[in-house]
RNA sequence: GCCGGCGUAGCUCAGCUGGUAGAGCACUUCACUCGUAAUGAAGGGGUCCCCGGUUCGAAUCCGGGCGCCGGCUCCA
């Protein structure tokens, strides 16, 4: 029988050939670091028989993504044996890889929770099959067997899962995997033995639902990971150690930008710092605004509990607003508020109040608009997951001839956007018609191909996601990638045909008859509050200057030195830079340290040879001491670094 | 909401098995007037998260609540 190679090259071996005999038959080297085999494409185990003819391709530990795949998947197995291992009668569900991981779910007897400190206990027990370097075994039983079998060792939930295999998709026949003591019902394929986790670790304990479902049973999930090299282990370590250490929730009250309080659990109080950010932040979208042709409003905070049904967020949302206590006799009836969770019934009531011409189209409405949502305890996560953020929302309400231009506008001014904050990468997300949706499949099909060519035209690589749309139409969502590679949605652009349907609104046409417009929501940043706090983690807090809520701060080296300081700093404030004065009598150093600390840009220090020269001594937190400057050029060259 | 962990001064944290609280930073005052990452001294500051229980006695033990932290699609 003959396999083909990646190269195009035949390769010739004998009849029941494995990939591991074709492994051997390329080279020593890679039989012994052969983890397991793509068979046309499919991963699949050494020790598998291989197709004739087929094409081959050897998986080692470089081949990504596969080998940490693997490996992870073996790690997971490895850790439910451990576990086994020290309380016999624990329930084992399901142990899969994940981004930067595995973990595994588990019922342990007598309602046992293990605590961080059993993670050692388990890590020792693991490291003790990863020494004995068990092989990775894969048998065949038929779910019927298979079910007796996992039934009599009092595996419930191996069962179950068996029995749905059989009743969903009509499998007859189970694979299983034993490494050591350890029998698990698995798919594989698996690594050839234990050994070849070179260094993992277990992070952390927590609870997961049986399959997700909070009705059902919440067993203890182990999470870990694994890699092929100790040195791998550490790096992975290292990242993060270097994303607890941008933690926005600590860096941000540190840095005197926001504060949380347990009074308002999940809405930041934005501090004077926090607050020029912000400013800062709004600015830049102004611009976009004011580029593309959008009217600013502002629209209630409360509105009629009336207007939120009409709107629909009572069916879908009503869990997540809050309402008004007091009932507010009016006009004898009893009336209840609700909080805005979105701007865009507000919107709607600003495009009716009046009436809308062909020619006053597109009407482009924008609002920072402070929505409030009754997120679950549990999900609030700093500046990330609120109860009352600012959307820098706007909803464009046109014509369906106008939909390309707007939309190609509003990708535009979020590519603008982001690249005045330096992300360059953004990854961009086509959704399309989910199955629960409302409209026509006429209305459906222009959208998304009007959504479609505006990215083709623009030429942008883009993701499809089927079936993720929102139920009142398609959307395009901008993810960015910070500094530690992770990636946020952020910017998003949805079409709505429903709202406008819902709120009778029209437009009167060149035809002089009625016509219902098109609206579309659009965010560049999303929410203001979360943009700030990824600003945080990808500059580590470290703002570049033009960001920074104070950009210069000015020591005076003893206090006679106060006045000329203050007057150092009001000529800077002239000509726009941001700037402070440190007036405590402390020594420089002192000064110093805490405007580092501070992470502030620029330290300005004046003493007697620069009060004598009407200068400065320029330190810059990123390149250190930089020299005595005069103080007209001094303004020069800050201007120039915040642009 | 659910599972696990945590809650001591503004912040970071000590406080062994129950005997009514401590450090550093920050803050206030005083002295020092200083040249590129922390000058020194003194002082003020606590409902040990809240409510109940056990006990002669609770920051500590038990129950409930509140808040914070890590998780809760990943289908063998």
């Amino acid at each position: 029988m003959t396999a083909k190679l990646p190269d195009g090259s035949a390769l010739e071996l004998g009849e029941g050939a494995t990939g591991a005999d074709a492994a051997a038959a390329i080279g020593p080297r890679l039989a012994s670091d052969a983890l397991a085999v793509k068979v046309d494409g499919e991963l699949c185990d050494l020790s598998a028989p291989l197709p004739d003819g087929a094409e081959i391709e050897i998986v080692t530990p470089g081949s990504e993504p596969e080998a940490l795949w693997l490996l992870r998947h073996d790690a997971a197995h490895v850790m439910a044996t451990a576990v086994l291992d020290l309380w016999p009668g624990t329930k084992v569900s399901i142990g899969p890889p994940i981004e930067d991981g595995f973990y595994y779910d588990f019922e342990f007897p007598d309602g046992f929770r293990p605590s961080e400190a059993d993670l050692e206990r388990i890590e020792e027990r693991m490291a003790a099959h990863i020494e004995a370097d068990e092989p990775f075994e894969r048998a065949e039983a038929s779910a019927d067997e298979a079910i007796e079998r996992f039934g009599s060792e009092g595996q419930p939930y191996k069962v179950e899962l068996i029995e749905d295999l059989k009743a969903d998709e009509g499998v007859e026949t189970v694979s299983l995997y034993r490494n050591g003591p350890f029998l698990d019902l698995c798919r594989g394929p698996h690594g050839p033995s234990t050994g070849r986790i070179k260094a993992f670790k277990l992070s952390s304990v927590a609870g997961a639902y049986w399959r997700g479902d909070e009705a059902r049973q919440m067993l203890t999930r182990i999470y870990g990971t694994a890699f092929f090299s100790k040195r791998e282990l550490e790096e992975h370590l290292e990242r993060l150690a270097e994303a607890r250490a941008r933690d926005h929730r600590r860096l941000g009250p540190e840095l005197g930008l926001f504060t949380l309080r347990p009074e308002s659990p999940g809405m930041p109080f934005w501090l004077p710092q926090g607050t020029v950010l912000l400013r800062l932040i709004e600015g830049r979208v102004r611009e976009q605004l004011a580029a593309r042709g959008y009217v600013e409003i502002k629209t209630p905070q409360v509105l009629d509990e009336e207007l939120w049904r009409r709107s629909g967020h009572w069916d879908n949302f009503r869990e997540e607003m809050f309402f008004t206590e007091a009932a507010h006799r009016e006009r004898g009836a009893d009336r209840r508020f609700a909080l805005k969770p979105m701007n865009c019934p507000g919107a709607c009531l600003v495009y009716a109040s009046e009436r809308r011409s062909y020619r006053d189209l597109p009407l482009r409405l924008a609002e920072f608009g402070l929505v409030s949502r009754n997120e679950r305890e549990g999900v609030l996560h700093g500046l990330l997951r609120v109860r009352a953020f600012t959307q820098d929302d706007g909803h464009v309400y046109c014509t369906p001839d106008q939909i390309t231009e707007e939309v190609e506008s509003i990708c535009e001014a979020i590519d603008e956007l982001y690249a005045r904050f330096g992300f360059e990468q953004v990854r961009v997300e086509l959704s399309t018609r989910p199955d629960k949706s409302i409209g026509s499949d006429e209305q459906w099909g222009r959208a998304e191909s009007a959504l479609r060519e505006v990215l083709e035209r623009q030429h942008r690589d883009y993701e499809v996601s089927p079936g993720e749309g929102t139920f009142y139409g398609p959307k395009i969502d901008f993810h960015i990638t910070d500094a530690l590679g992770r990636s946020w949605q952020c910017g998003t652009c949805q079409l709505d045909f429903q709202f406008p349907e819902r709120f009778d609104l029209a437009y009167q046409g060149a035809d002089n008859a009625e016509h219902r417009p098109v609206m579309i929501h659009r965010a560049l940043l999303g929410s203001m509050e979360r943009f700030v706090g990824i600003l945080i983690e990808h500059h580590a807090g470290r703002f570049p200057v033009w960001l920074a809520p104070v950009q210069a701060v000015v020591l005076p080296v003893a206090d006679r030195h106060g006045g000329y300081a203050a007057e150092v700093a009001a000529e800077l404030a002239e000509a726009g830079v941001r700037c402070r004065v440190d007036a405590r009598s402390e020594s420089v150093g002192k000064k110093i340290h805490d405007a580092e600390v501070a992470k502030c840009p620029y330290m300005l220090v004046v003493g007697d040879r620069e009060q004598d020269a009407r200068a400065a001594s320029v330190r810059s937190h990123e390149e250190g001491d930089l020299g005595q400057m005069a103080i007209g050029g001094l303004a020069a060259h800050l201007a120039a670094a915040a642009s």
